[in-house]
DNA sequence: TAATTATATACTATTGACAGTATATACAAA
DNA sequence: TTTGTATATACTGTCAATAGTATATAATTA
């Protein structure tokens, strides 16, 4: 895996906020589809051309499919989402919004019984 | 400037490795194509395209024109150039390769009469 | 088994980046 | 003023990435 396709990958300011999220934890399809606000179609491939890189990983969970930052995390990725958390750029402001509003939508799991199954809750950390 | 404009622009490895030979001083277009081996209309255009993305800028010296790294250097583009160059990748092994060639260059420059105008030598350090 | 939910894939059209060729410009030297 | 050198731009064709629509798959529930 080259720097080049790295640098591909977070060149589109969706990806770059899926990673961004999943750094922070598990999440599924559609939770980061919610956070994110974008068609269902458009974040599957996303995730799969991610996966195909090697940057993160799925497992299924019933219908749920959980995805998560492949291990060890990629440390190009890994250099930027530390730099970028801390500048101040749209982007970047966009990325620190995305981590709250991560909190809030697991709080929210937390009191919503049946928004998702137990063992996926345990892996998100919302039970 | 947004981080996906820096990214987009890094992603290209030829851009890259431009980047790279900047940091390290200012370099006239034909020995940027020299050390990059590329088709002067190529490297003419990758050089515009990052001119107008802010990153490098560039004067002219006679016929030559003269290109250097946009002060203050862009955090970025720091930022993953001091990650790439200690790290262990194919890119990574060229951009190291590629400041040992651009010394050799200047070597050669030094030693050979008229090859530069003497106001560029002085900027690239030949002289 | 049928219906529903969550997710993935196939297909198509569009767009943007890039390479290559040709030509233009800017300056220097004769 | 012509010639040469260094560099930039215009133009064109090609290819890869993307979005959108439709459909498929996988698991769950009724």
């Amino acid at each position: 895996m080259e720097a080049s396709d790295i640098y591909k990958c977070i060149a589109d300011p969706q990806r770059l906020r899926i990673l961004n999220l999943l750094e922070a934890g598990v999440l599924c399809v559609c939770h980061l589809q919610e956070l994110l606000e974008v068609p269902q179609v458009k974040m599957s491939k996303q995730l799969a051309s991610m996966k195909k890189l090697g940057l993160v990983e799925s497992h299924r969970e019933g219908t749920w499919m959980l995805y998560a930052m492949a291990e060890p995390i990629n440390r190009l990725v890994g250099v930027n989402l530390r730099y970028l958390r801390e500048a101040d750029c749209t982007e970047c402001n966009q990325l620190q919004l995305d981590l709250l509003r991560r909190e809030r939508l697991i709080l929210r799991i937390r009191q919503t019984s049946n928004e998702c199954p137990e063992s996926v809750c345990q892996q998100i950390g919302c039970c």
